[in-house]
DNA sequence: CCTACCGATCGGTAGG
DNA sequence: CCTACCGATCGGTAGG
């Protein structure tokens, strides 16, 4: 997902033995210092929150100066809503692309499902997963107009479940209303940032079994 | 649990118009300025987030002035913590009590869960429900200690569920395993802090309906 | 509990 | 992007 061309470092004398790694000049032209930046951002944002985080903590986790973000981003705010739209752009992307891959639409309601689910949890706890979780615990931080513009997003997201949940509510494999069901599911899936642990516990596909298994009538 | 002796007010000529009332002798005496500063604190902190949440905020919203909340808890952190502990026994004691009723060991599991759900539901959405949503989405903002001293009141509330989980497993009406299913069930239900709005849509009670057609092959 | 206040920190900016 | 800096705000305290 993420460009990342990792540069030799050719400092020419060892000077520091601690802390990051200084800027060379093949970080510094290559425009990805907003990169950078955003995903400090949603890494900080997502482990201590967007009010508890400085802006000068980003700074330093994208081996800036304090002032320096400011550079690249409007204002602390216009950081969060970049790192949010930047995850919910990617959930889409991914989620869209799961259901073009061949022979998706001959999948039984339940597979379709499961797809949706798994990359779901894959969206919220797989590698470079911090962007969602941010959107998903913080947008109470956003300034009512970007509120709104997220707002779009998580509806069109939202809107891929639909046509599932209806074609499992019409063959009785999904009891539950087809709107409650899907924020009760989604939630079930969102609170997954709370306690999933990546070094121990269950893998995101015995926890996609269990979801679909808790789910589901028959499948 | 402070000792508040409060002086009467003698305020001989009605000055003001607005503003909100000024304290008479009644709630000064009380000694209720505690829970006062308790119930405003956890408005604002589930409204705004913890770390957006002045101390100014809770004070006035508790009509004092700013250094006053320190007379009553230690810390701004100090006031975290009351809160989600106050909200953590509450909510321990509305489901020992549910499930103390005469009757209670009798019934279903399926019965028994569903009372489980649908306390739940009335400590997260109902009356005065501030406390426990504090606690689910603010936890992170506790230092280390009280944070510790709350995983214990959590793990007994969550202690709850087990039993109960686990006869309906055996019954083959839960069909996902039990500690993960408990994770996704409680994720479905604490989610919904996120989205529910008493002024429309669901009651509690179709919430509670849903959520069990959702997780339960029978019932 | 109020008054008056302090030291630290924070988001953001000018100017290069 | 860095340097140097400002104004505002914040948690907390002394002293009554």
């Amino acid at each position: 997902m993420q460009a990342d061309i990792a540069p030799t470092e050719p400092e020419t004398a060892p000077k520091r033995t601690r802390g990051r790694p200084r800027k060379t000049m093949d970080e510094r032209d290559d425009g990805n210092r907003r990169q950078a930046l955003l995903a400090a951002a949603a890494h900080l944002f997502r482990r201590k929150g967007f009010a508890a985080t400085t802006t000068r903590d980003i700074a330093a986790a994208a081996d800036m100066q304090s002032g320096s973000p400011f550079y690249h981003f409007k204002s602390k705010d216009a950081l969060l809503f970049a790192v949010m739209e930047e995850g919910m752009r990617s959930a889409l992307a991914r989620q869209r692309a799961a259901a073009q891959e061949p022979g998706y639409a001959d999948l039984a309601p339940a597979e379709q499902l499961r797809r949706l689910v798994g990359v779901h949890f894959e969206v919220l706890l797989g590698p470079g997963s911090d962007f969602v979780p941010v959107m998903l615990y913080e947008s109470r931080s956003l300034p009512p107009r970007q509120h709104k513009a997220l707002g779009l997003l998580i509806a069109e997201y939202e809107s891929l479940w639909l046509p599932v949940l209806i074609a499992l509510h019409e063959r009785g494999e999904l009891r539950a209303p087809v709107r409650l069901a899907r924020l009760l599911i989604l939630g079930a899936l969102n609170w997954s940032v709370q306690w999933f642990d990546p070094k121990k516990g269950a893998s995101l596909q015995e926890l996609t079994d269990a979801a679909m298994a808790l789910f589901l009538k028959e499948s």
